[in-house]
DNA sequence: CTCAGATCGAAGCATTTGCAACGAAATGTC
DNA sequence: GACATTTCGTTGCAAATGCTTCGATCTGAG
């Protein structure tokens, strides 16, 4: 029953596999700076991506972030709640279209910011230094992925 | 109190973060798979990196799943257990060190991944080719990025 | 103006995840 | 042999996640 040679199975390599590859990549590249915001402030990584966005963007919707971030509305909302229950930002409904909430970093959060996106810059450079040569490579495959790939395919 | 231009906040942006890159791009090319195998027989992606790994190992212990596959060994126990429910594969423990489980696929699991590593392989196939040169840039980089990038590098 | 339909964001619910603690078995020490 | 230590795998529990539904608001047609 637990016949493991019987009808050769094809080959295939989990090592070799892209997406596979590409998963343990970004893990191992964010594991570091995530234990990082996380003990030091208590942030996860889907805050930490709509913090990063507010940093450079103002006032900005739920949607917004939505749109431009790789993450589905619903775990922007729950950031953002978190966020807020944090004092790191402040969600206002905007008086023109009152569907949407305007969120933007409190003075806490933007200090909070000051002293973690030098680090995040400090970390993308020092994987650059590391990589060398091969770090232009990645990113110009990335690049190229990213950029053709469709976002979400939906089909069944 | 919401003042989002006051002291300028060091500029960074997203989008050419190399981790956030990563995991945006694992996402998508793992998408269209995870959801063909998901509604196709109810498999999870580590439930799908199990499967992969017994289908070219044989009889392996949770512990040397854990130690190839980028998995923690509870991740391995559940998808483990799941796939055993499911009628997959097989628990039985090691005779010669009863504190090992080796795994090994059942027949009606060894069937589902005859139909399932061609899939794969083609999705493999079908972002080479869709990628082209860039394809070999990502993977040029992608290897020197796993092979230097210690796994879990575990400082505060 | 009224009302159907679309859009925005939040929330309920079931499932999954991460972490720590645990029991069982093996190993090493005396 | 008795006992502390280590290794292996599982599980309890709290938190996070994904999916769906929901109410509120806006837009457009008549």
């Amino acid at each position: 029953m637990t016949d493991q040679s019987r009808p050769p199975l094809p080959e295939f390599d989990l090592m070799g596999f892209t997406p596979y590859r590409l998963a343990v990549a970004a893990k191992r590249t964010s594991e570091a700076l995530a234990r990082h915001y996380r003990s030091r402030f208590g942030i996860s990584i889907p805050e930490w991506r709509v913090l990063v966005h507010l940093a450079h963007s103002g006032n900005v919707s739920v949607r917004d972030i939505e749109a431009r971030v790789a993450m589905e509305k619903y775990e922007v909302s729950r950031a953002a709640k978190r966020l807020e229950e944090a004092g790191l930002i402040e969600k206002r409904v905007n008086q023109s279209d009152r569907r949407l909430v305007d969120l933007a970093l409190t003075a806490k959060g933007r200090l909070m910011m000051a002293e973690l996106l030098p680090i995040a810059r400090a970390h993308q450079e020092a994987l650059e230094a590391r990589l060398g040569d091969a770090f232009d490579q990645l990113e110009a495959g990335l690049t190229r992925l990213l950029e053709d790939v469709e976002p979400v395919p939906d089909r069944e």
